[in-house]
RNA sequence: GCUGACGUAGCUCAAUUGGCAGAGCACCUGAUUUGUAAUCAGGCGGUUACCGGUUCGAUUCCGGUCGUCAGCUCCA
């Protein structure tokens, strides 16, 4: 750090309203806090030094900005959840006292620790853990700080076999150790952590799993226990409130209510799409087709390839074990596979022409079958499957074209997002530790890349080291109508692939040059896109997606024949129009559409029979009804589908009610 | 793949210590012709995922198979 605190045993603590505190090396952070105010101290629950957050006990050796942190302080939050999980080890090496521990960090929304253990835990055990800590935290144990020699930790850990093999890691290196003490746990532990145990108040222990140590599949499965942890009981109260809430807009339960997909176990990782999914499916499919016909060339290409192609890509290598092999009957082995991407196949097209300079760029997409096999235990509703098919695109452009292209893409891509209402967020990935190319392309491609993406004026997150071994890369998340983040698109650039597969255009000056390739996504999966939908949506589609766009209820048989008109003008249009003229009364019909989320009913009785009208019950609107002309309804539809308008607003689904 | 939980009618769920498997919805048949979230009555429907074992007797206990679900280093 800065040389001139060395001179001195003084440190010198600036705060935030531009005071400074003098005091000497070693002074510990709450004895700081304290002498700004008690009350001050009662409500910190750490502090922060030029930003990196330690904890009230931590002996400060730094001059620099020193800032308190309240639970007011979202970094406190991670600080409370990180005791948490001391406080659950804690509880359970009281019950458990075989119990290995192994690491139990906070995370987003919340934390976990796992335990290295005879007997798996039970939901029982789970419980009683619960119960466990609840004295823990009344007993109010002090978290205590130290900080020893890796000698003395090796002393302290002799029994936790786990501890000992991560404190090797510390072997010749001179970072501080600690260890955390409350009441009778002591744990290996960088801190920080709140004043006592008594601090956590609203927690709840949420499921328990295997999960390997280290995150290696080598490694022994250990148990990990989840939980999550508010300074607000409320908090807590909405936290498991929004986790019902999103089970119930899971597309996996919607998927079946709505009749959208079906799953059957003679095929898992794949899914039959019912008539409606089907036209769900072909609504979303057509629209990326429609956006992609001018710039665009569409080809389609063999699903089942000789493994020379996959030699050739570096698949057969690093890939073999997700790729479905198929047995060639004729040599009786198994060496065809059906494709798990479509790069290879566009770059075998590509390769198989002669290209000028001038006709680059060149976009090929494909949304042919993919396979992919995933582990079965990794399998999940539409989000994880092992066939699925991708808005998957190969531009095949010069090195000078990097900047135009990406701004391109980028405007495609964002476009695409705000058609649905989805938020995009952009990550810029640079080059990561095992890469291929020269550290002169790495500049380029970074450069190109960055240069297109500042161009847009969108804020991006900068992810060092975490682009693709070929090149960099900028991915999209999107965040759903309840905050939750996917990652959907992507543009890659590649330079990797056009040197495997020999790909040349022929430059202005005659001779052969290799071109750059961009991977692009734009939906991820359709799969997975139309989970996401499903979810971000609730189901309740606006109209130019509704499988089902207009619902025609007449009110008595009297009105069947004039209702049946209507529909047949409506789908004569191009609408999805159904007629609903069942033997049942005008509310069940009525709950049925809603429940089944159709955009727009339309009543026909007397009145609108006579005039040339409906009565129009928009979802989710509840008794508002409307009565306009036909025409007026026709032509305001009509336009909504044209410009796929998000109407009607999707209306945030409340469980059904209970029978009245 | 691994760890744990789960698998009962088309769907959502029941079934006391192992003792003939039940409800609502959906579906079918009648009656009812309805003005904005469930009209009434009757009926059909299950080899309790599959295979094996223990037992006089298994949805229930044990083993295996298949599938589903939650997870599988957001650095002590």
């Amino acid at each position: 750090m800065s040389g001139s605190a060395a001179a001195s045993d003084q440190i010198v603590l600036t705060l935030p309203d531009g005071n400074t505190r003098e005091v000497p090396v070693g002074t510990l952070a709450r004895d700081v806090v304290g002498s700004i105010g008690e009350r001050l101290l009662r409500a910190s629950v750490a502090v922060a030094i030029d930003g990196e957050v330690v904890d009230l006990m931590t002996p400060l050796r730094h001059s620099g900005a020193f800032v308190v942190i309240t639970d007011k302080d979202p970094r406190a939050l991670a600080v409370l959840r990180h005791s948490g999980a001391h406080i659950l080890a804690t509880a359970v090496r009281r019950l458990r006292p075989d119990a290995h521990i192994g690491f139990g960090p906070a995370i987003d929304d919340g934390f976990y620790y796992d335990f290295e253990v005879e007997r798996p835990f039970t939901p029982e055990d789970l419980a009683a853990f619960e119960a466990e800590m609840k004295k823990v935290i009344q007993e109010k144990y002090p978290f205590v700080r130290e900080e020893v020699s890796l000698e003395e930790a090796r002393v302290r850990f002799a029994g936790d076999p786990l501890k000992l093999e991560r404190l090797a890691d510390f072997e010749g290196t001179d970072e501080v150790i600690s260890v955390y003490t409350d009441g009778p746990f002591v744990d290996l532990c960088r801190g920080p952590h709140v004043p006592d145990t008594g601090w956590l108040k609203h927690f709840k222990l949420l499921t328990t799993a295997g999960a390997y140590w280290r995150g290696d599949v080598k490694r022994q499965m250990l148990q990990r226990i989840y939980a999550t942890a508010f300074w607000k009981k409320d908090e807590l109260e909405t936290h498991l409130h929004n986790l019902e809430e999103a089970k119930k807009r899971d597309h996996r339960v919607l998927g079946k209510s709505l009749g959208l997909f079906q799953m059957f176990p003679v095929a898992p990782g794949g899914a039959f799409w019912t008539p409606k999914g089907t036209t769900l499916y072909n609504t979303i499919e057509s629209f990326v087709r429609e956006r992609q016909q001018e710039a665009f060339q569409e080809i389609k290409t063999p699903l089942l390839y000789n493994k020379k192609l996959w030699e050739q890509s570096g698949h057969w290598g690093k890939y073999k074990e997700n790729m479905f092999l198929v047995l060639d009957s004729e040599t009786g082995e198994h060496d065809m596979s059906l494709k798990p991407m479509n790069c290879p196949s566009h770059h075998v097209y590509y390769g198989s022409q002669k290209h000028s300079y001038r006709e680059l760029p060149v976009r090929y997409v494909t949304f042919d079958v993919l396979h992919r096999n995933e582990l079965s235990g990794a399998l999940s509703g539409l989000t994880r499957v092992r066939q699925f098919a991708q808005d998957d695109c190969h531009v095949y452009l010069r090195e000078d074209q990097i900047a135009t292209e990406v701004k391109f893409l980028m405007d495609f891509i964002l476009g695409y997002y705000d058609t649905f209402g989805l938020q995009a967020t952009l990550k810029f990935a640079t080059r990561p530790e095992q890469r291929i190319g020269s550290d002169e392309l790495w500049d380029r491609a970074e450069g190109a890349l960055r240069a297109a993406l500042e161009s847009t004026g969108r804020p991006y997150e900068l992810k060092e080291g975490d682009g693709a071994f070929y090149g960099p890369k900028i991915d999209f998340d999107v965040t759903d109508s309840i905050g939750r983040a996917w990652q959907l698109g992507t543009i890659q650039l590649d330079y990797n692939a056009p040197e495997r597969f020999d790909l040349s255009y022929t430059g202005e000056d005659n001779a052969p040059h290799r071109p750059v390739v961009i991977h692009r996504a734009v939906s991820g999966s359709f799969e997975r896109f139309i989970a996401i939908l499903i979810e971000h949506f609730a189901g309740a589609f606006p109209v130019w997606l509704a499988t089902e766009q207009v619902r025609v209820i007449p009110i008595a048989i009297d009105y069947n024949d004039h209702a049946q008109a209507f529909v047949d003008r409506l789908k004569g249009l191009g609408i999805r129009a159904t007629l609903d003229a069942r033997n049942e009364t005008l509310n069940y019909r009525v709950r049925e559409g809603e429940m089944e989320k159709v955009p727009y009913m339309c009543v026909i009785g007397r009145r609108e029979a006579e005039e040339h009208t409906v009565a129009l019950r928009v979802r989710g609107t509840g008794k508002k009804q409307e009565i306009l002309a036909q025409d007026a309804f026709v032509e305001q539809l009509l336009h909504d589908v044209k410009t796929r308008a998000l109407v009607p607003m999707p209306v945030v689904a409340e469980s059904t009610e209970e029978g009245a």
